[in-house]
RNA sequence: GCCGGAGUGAUGGAACGGCAGACAUGCCGCACUCAAAAUGCGGUGACCGCAAGGUCGUGUGGGUUCGAAUCCCACCUCCGGCACCA
């Protein structure tokens, strides 16, 4: 009793107090450069960890930590086994949040943005993140831009970069939006919600359709199944053929215009009643009678103006119009009257359809509505005259063509190739393929951007800016007038040019480039940010790429994630890079929604600032408990309540290190081994259970279950806790157990374990190194094995009773321990059990004993 | 509608086809304290039972298996993606 007095009075230590020890770290690891990479050192394996850099919107808040703490404790985790990690961090800089604060606020974006990444800079210092300052990337800085120019410019000449004119998708506040960032059913753009509206426009676009087929194959990439599949489904690749119809000669027109569609169902072109074009199909013009125009214009008018409010409706009606010209089935020399109607795309296929009622829903439904004629042509045995309710799509193993002169009888499959090298023979028909996935539209007519480096000369018409003139700078001052008009479209100074080619007076192109076309390669540029001729240094890309695991949320699958795919492939293919795929692993983390379950944004008012919680737990605590609060890639509602227990545990990890010999007065068995336990045992099991921790915390941190990997961590602790004060505490067991415990815990708690490894160090008289420069330990196999283990027995898969046995007991020497024990006699009654199983190499017995009678 | 993912205590979540609920949170009790906080210890799926113990239990219903949270089939709910793509 005497000695625990003295314990808890006498030899009080000093509290834990992340906020003083945190900021002094992060100076002496900054001090020391212990995270700046040397990128020309080739003699430790070289590791590039990747994770989504942040758009500067100011208020980083828990989400960002999210992301950013285990990347930062998987790159500590791999620093320990001698891996020369990079880890690089930049920020999306471009974008129209700048911009909308700037006309509002009155003044220049870049103050705004610079503002911002100043503030960011500050708290991802502030949360102990390993990265690599030195490679910093900023996107708005014309060092960084003007690639993106030169990017184009080569792009240009190898003409995967193009102007035309086409029906876009508009934004009234971001303008011009790619095909991907338009999201859901109501159509809306994807930063800002308004809804987007179809505008026809000169603008510029990336052959990204050309590596349509290559980037469906992810073949030697980790990716998460989702994202492939997401990015496979967007690609949309179906095969089929495309068809030649003419038009039938009538009062109006000759006839003999040829018409191609695209169908993946060439087996029913007998099944054709009518044909469909698009409203703004260039046929239709020229091929509308003169009876008809009037109703054809109205429609197609009415088609591109309701688009989008047509679209609300989940169970929209068909619509259409005929538009008095027939076409010619060239199988059968049939006339079918042709419509348009808003259910064909323009931009898909051909934008055209030969419509097939009786086999497709929505040519089932848009003839139902106009009475026209439905035919089958694929069907069952027995189904061949039965009435037709509903379209037959589905495919049966016994279906075959009806209706459909010398190829009826065939399968559906043997059908349509017959009849497409019908058509092949004829020059009327032939296999095709065609996607889902179109040109990346990069024109944004905003200023916050990229220029685009393009030079209209009414003479040379459209002229690239020479390489050796670039960059095109943004100009510095901007005047918004109040309005969400693109200043550059007024700035005197920025449009009027001289042509590259003849002098003549010329404007500059005004729109700027997709901020995407930033975040399609910055990841090269972290390699040599300030490489001033060309946008990479090909020796460093060639040595540290392709990214060896990337991190970063999943609302980018078919964005970022494949424009990132897609430029790399351009890049290849000029010759700049020799790598086909810029990310080999991707990890996509879950997100943190707000306390409401909603996204975490400032208008919700539901945003959890981080530096509250520095103030109140301190960093490691913060990492800890986001790290342990479920499997990171689920993420969930922010639920702070856990936190506390996290930082308990921190608070007895510092004292069971700087006080192991304490003994709690209130508990009898405290200081005490447990009863029959000797100080030898003791010290044997404290040291196979941290040995068995670190297996498993291991192989935890590789597999970023981070989760487990935390509680294994609490249990070992609390094995501690139990030993603590007892003859074993401070020993040469309990010593390697806490050894082995902070370098287990220094990745993702790295403050308070330096603190601590430090300290320990002193005490020893041994001089300071960081823990963060310590080689990951090893585990001892022959301290992990275990002399005896339990067994459970279970009687018709319900256990009934465990028994403790030699750690090599198997077979009849375990079939009679088990036997043996009172309590599965009593149950057996005198029974022999029908079946012994003994799973898993004796890890579990089970006997089946069959029921009587 | 189509394509993904997920359903486990009051809560977050553990669990190579083999002891369901690790580790935490919350709650209850106890110790320490004049008291509170902090800390430590114990309890905590439901039901029956004084207890020993038993029965039920991983969204629902079936199936495979000696044995299923885990595999298969059907369905329900929630989350994410797509939006007439011929």
């Amino acid at each position: 009793m005497t000695q625990t007095q003295d314990s808890t009075t006498r030899h009080r230590i000093e509290r834990y107090d992340p906020v003083s020890i945190e900021p002094r770290w992060q100076r002496r690891w900054e001090e020391l450069g212990l995270h700046r990479t040397d990128l020309g050192d080739g003699s430790r394996p070289r590791y590039y960890l990747l994770t989504m850099y942040p758009y500067p919107s100011g208020d980083l808040h828990i989400g960002h930590w999210y992301i950013v703490t285990p990347t930062d404790a998987i790159a500590r985790f791999h620093r320990m086994h001698g891996e020369n990690v990079f880890l690089p961090i930049g920020f999306d800089a471009f974008g129209l949040p700048a911009e909308n604060a700037a006309i509002k606020g009155g003044f220049h974006p870049r103050e705004w943005t610079m503002k911002n990444i100043e503030n960011m800079r500050r708290q991802f210092r502030s949360m102990g993140a390993t990265f690599d300052w030195d490679s910093e990337v900023v996107t708005c800085e014309p060092d960084y831009y003007r690639w993106n120019q030169w990017f184009f410019l080569q792009f240009l000449k190898a003409g995967l970069a193009y102007r035309t004119k086409s029906t876009v998708d508009w934004c009234p506040n971001d303008g011009t939006l790619a095909r991907e960032q338009v999201e859901g059913a109501d159509r809306h753009c994807w930063r800002c919600g308004a809804k987007v509206e179809k505008r026809d426009l000169d603008q510029w676009y990336l052959r990204v359709t050309d590596y349509a087929d290559e980037l469906l194959s992810f073949d030697g990439l980790d990716w998460p199944e989702p994202i492939k599949v997401m990015q496979t489904n967007w690609i949309g690749r179906s095969e089929g053929g495309e068809i030649t119809f003419s038009t039938a000669p009538s009062e109006h027109q000759p006839g003999g215009e040829p018409i191609t569609v695209f169908t993946t169902r060439p087996d029913t072109l007998f099944g054709a009643t009518f044909m469909v074009l698009a409203p703004e199909h260039p046929l239709v013009n020229s091929l509308t009678a003169p009876d008809r125009r009037a109703a054809v214009e109205a429609y197609v008018e009415r088609a591109r103006a309701a688009t989008e409010i047509e679209r609300l409706s989940t169970e929209r009606e068909k619509t259409g119009v005929a538009i008095g010209a027939d076409a010619i089935n060239p199988v059968n020399g049939e006339r079918i009257p042709i419509f348009i109607a808003d259910y064909v795309l323009a931009g898909y296929g051909t934008g055209a359809i030969m419509a097939v009622p009786a086999h497709d829903e929505r040519d089932f439904e848009f003839a139902t509505r106009f009475g026209l004629p439905i035919r089958r042509v694929v069907a069952v045995p027995g189904a061949e005259e039965a009435a037709i309710e509903t379209a037959y799509v589905a495919h049966a193993t016994d279906e075959r063509l009806v209706n459909s002169d010398r190829f009826s009888g065939l399968t559906a499959d043997q059908g349509g190739r017959a009849i497409v090298a019908w058509l092949g023979e004829r020059g009327l028909g032939k296999p095709a393929v065609t996607y889902r996935l179109r040109d990346w539209l990069i024109s944004r007519q905003r200023y916050w951007g990229t220029p685009i480096p393009i030079i209209y000369c009414d003479v040379h018409g459209i002229v690239p800016v020479p390489e050796e003139d670039l960059p095109v700078l943004l100009p510095a001052t901007v005047d918004y007038r109040g309005t969400g008009v693109n200043p550059l479209t007024h700035d005197e100074a920025f449009l009027n040019v001289r042509c590259p080619i003849g002098g003549e007076p010329a404007r500059r192109e005004t729109d700027t480039m997709d901020t995407f076309v930033d975040s399609s390669w910055y990841w090269y540029r972290y390699l040599s940010p300030e490489k001033a001729g060309g946008p990479i240094d090909r020796k460093l890309v060639e040595t540290w790429t392709p990214v060896r695991q990337y991190t970063g949320g999943a609302e980018h699958a078919v964005m970022h994630l494949l424009y990132a795919r897609e430029w790399t492939k351009m890049m290849r293919d000029q010759g700049i890079v020799t790598q086909d795929e810029p990310f080999i692993r991707l990890f996509n983390q879950g997100q943190i929604l707000g306390a409401d379950g909603e996204r975490m944004s400032k208008s919700r008012g539901n945003v959890q600032d981080p530096d509250d919680l520095i103030v109140r737990y301190g960093a490691d605590s913060i990492r800890l408990f986001l790290m342990f609060m479920g499997p990171w890639d689920q993420g969930g509602p922010w639920n702070p309540t856990g936190i506390g227990g996290v930082n308990r545990f921190l608070n007895r990890v510092w004292s069971l290190v700087l006080d192991p010999h304490r003994v709690e007065p209130g508990n009898p068995d405290s200081g005490r081994l447990p009863a029959g336990e000797t100080e030898a045992a003791a010290g044997a099991a404290l040291l196979a259970a941290a040995h068995r921790t670190l297996r498993d915390v291991t192989a935890d941190y590789e597999a970023f279950h981070f989760n487990t990997m935390v509680a294994k961590l609490m249990e070992l602790s609390n094995l501690l806790s139990r030993y603590r004060g007892s003859a074993i505490a401070g020993g040469e067991a309990w010593n390697e157990a806490i050894r082995l415990f902070l370098l287990m815990l220094a990745p993702a708690a790295p403050h308070i374990t330096e603190e601590l490894w430090s300290r320990r160090l002193a005490a020893t008289g041994r001089p300071w190194s960081s823990i963060h420069r310590e080689t990951w330990p090893t585990v001892d196999a022959s301290i992990v094995a275990e002399s005896t283990r339990e067994v459970p027995i279970q009687v018709n898969g319900k256990v009934r009773d465990r028994i403790t046995v030699p750690a090599a007991a198997t077979g009849a020497e375990l079939e009679a321990a088990v036997l043996a024990s009172p309590k599965i006699q009593a149950l057996l009654g005198g029974r022999n059990p029908d079946r012994i199983i003994e799973a898993g190499g004796g890890r579990l017995v089970n006997l089946v004993v069959k029921a009587e009678g």
